[in-house]
DNA sequence: CGGGCGCCATCTGATTTTCTGATGGGATAT
DNA sequence: ATATCCCATCAGAAAATCAGATGGCGCCCG
């Protein structure tokens, strides 16, 4: 009879929930008319089963259908699964309000002085359990997404390789930024004037450099800077009373604008500041709340 | 695109298993390759698996295939599940030098006698670690066996219902036991005189009639006993050294023979003991080798 | 930067599995 | 005994799954 014995992973959840049906009613056809079938699939799926299990799984006593102990057994399990199943079906809701998650950011000093404030707040007022943690992204912010690092990425980052997805939040440019007293503070500055002045340049280090100093040297200039820091940080005391000038993003410039002058540069670099995710974060509800939360804080 | 959402009781273990594969190794095709099928049917599994899941699963992500997070969780949980098959799947094994099951043995006071020493000293030469019951089956035996009572029954009872199997372990008779000092001792007896003695009746209740009176009333005749008691115990003492008869199984009888004479009755009531047991015990392993411990002990 | 290549999605048709409806045997109930 | 219920089985229909071919997309290499 059994010419070949089937395989055993072809049976489906259908099957052992076929199984539970038998088991509670005690006859073929009464779990037949419960699950809408014939009579004669169920015949079907339990011989199936017999013949994987190499029990007969139901014998008749009296009247009724009686499971064997094996197939008691094999009940218990299956109806263990059968939950595990009805879990992993349930679309991964994502409630804010119990969400106890850790929320990881990656960024740079722009984002984490301008953003990252507005963008804690949003998420504390939503979602109080949670927590949020930022780590730099000098280059590889790309690379911590997908070592699941950090879960967004936000910066001036085009993006360029796959696996990525994106989303623009508003665009930047560069302008200078000196003391009201600096002698070509109400002046306009034109590209020869501009490359005179006394530079404090940021040099983030890691290869990475400013769309401004990009365009500068792509029409065929070059920057000869007087200080160079690794990070805009504390560059106002920097600047305050000095004949520096630093060419930096215009809304970073502007947290100064009560003490120090901003003014256009002749070198704009225009750069948008986005959102960036791995692909595989796109689908879950935690991150497509936490995407539209940023993208609104950052907008409104 | 989800013109008609897949029933998620149709995922079988083998696209469970696809899932691990396609995880472990990044790729569709490798998968498929790993898996002995053409990558079409990976594609159309995973395809079936996202659409239940209303995930993508897995996203390319630099040249690899790379999980979701809800893939994961749902891995996950699909690894327990691939370990719980494989668990159902192996066939009940019995290893009597491990088990510590209980056995519980049906039986009347002849088996309790005659068969359960026996049966106890084997099973606890091989299974040291189990345990024995016996309960007493009076009428109720197979309804002891049903309502799992009972693992195996032992007795004079003809298999009649279904839901029960059976196997003869020997055939017995009755005969009469009597004081070696006895009249009639040494005289066959035919049925006038049988019927003239003084009777001990055993009268176990519950509607019970023993074989040979079933037989001396089909012949046409009626016992009219001396005495009736319930149960064979201390039937010697009762009868030595007085005019009594009792008609009892001969093996029965026999444990008496030193003190006691066991002569032939005309009415013989020969019939079977038999060990009986119910339809849903049939396939196990363990009561498989019960009941081959027990035929072997009681014919040996 | 263009062409080759690897990988997955999709199409078509073949194969296998599963289901329906009908029939028969065995056991139970009347 | 007869009627009835229940499961197994059969043949054919329907559905699911698979193989082979094809196309699109991104990567890699020149």
């Amino acid at each position: 009879m059994p010419a070949s014995p089937p395989n055993p992973a072809s049976i489906d959840f259908a099957a052992l929930d076929m199984l539970r049906v038998v088991h509670e009613l005690g006859s073929f056809t009464a779990a037949a008319e419960k699950l809408n079938v014939n009579q004669s699939a169920v015949s079907y799926t339990i011989g199936k089963l017999r013949a994987c299990f190499q029990d007969p799984l139901f014998v008749r006593e009296g009247g009724r259908q009686v499971a064997t102990d094996r197939c008691e057994e094999i009940l218990a399990k299956s109806l263990q699964m059968l939950g595990m199943l009805d879990e992993m079906l349930q679309p991964d809701a994502f409630a804010p309000g119990q969400a106890t998650q850790n929320v990881t950011i990656a960024c740079n000093y722009y984002e984490r002085v301008l953003l990252i404030p507005g963008i804690v707040a949003a998420i504390r007022q939503v979602a109080p359990k949670m927590t949020v943690k930022v780590i730099s992204s000098l280059s590889d912010g790309h690379l911590r997404l997908l070592r699941r690092e950090a879960d967004v990425l936000i910066g001036p980052f085009e993006r360029a390789e796959s696996g990525f997805h994106s989303r623009r939040l508003y665009g930047e440019e560069y302008a200078c930024l000196m003391d009201p007293g600096h002698p070509l503070a109400r002046t306009p500055l034109d590209a020869d004037r501009y490359l005179s002045l006394n530079h404090v340049l940021i040099d983030y280090g890691a290869g990475w450099q400013s769309a401004f100093l990009r365009e500068l040297e792509a029409a065929g200039h070059r920057l000869t800077p007087t200080i160079v820091v690794p990070s805009p940080a504390g560059l106002g005391t920097l600047i305050a009373g000095s004949d520096l000038v630093a060419t930096i993003p215009r809304r970073l410039g502007a947290r100064d604008a009560e003490t120090l002058t901003l003014a256009p540069s002749p070198f704009r670099g225009r750069f948008d500041v986005s959102l960036v995710w791995a692909a595989h974060t796109n689908a879950s509800a935690m991150h497509r709340w936490l995407r539209d939360l940023i993208w609104s804080a950052c907008r409104g």
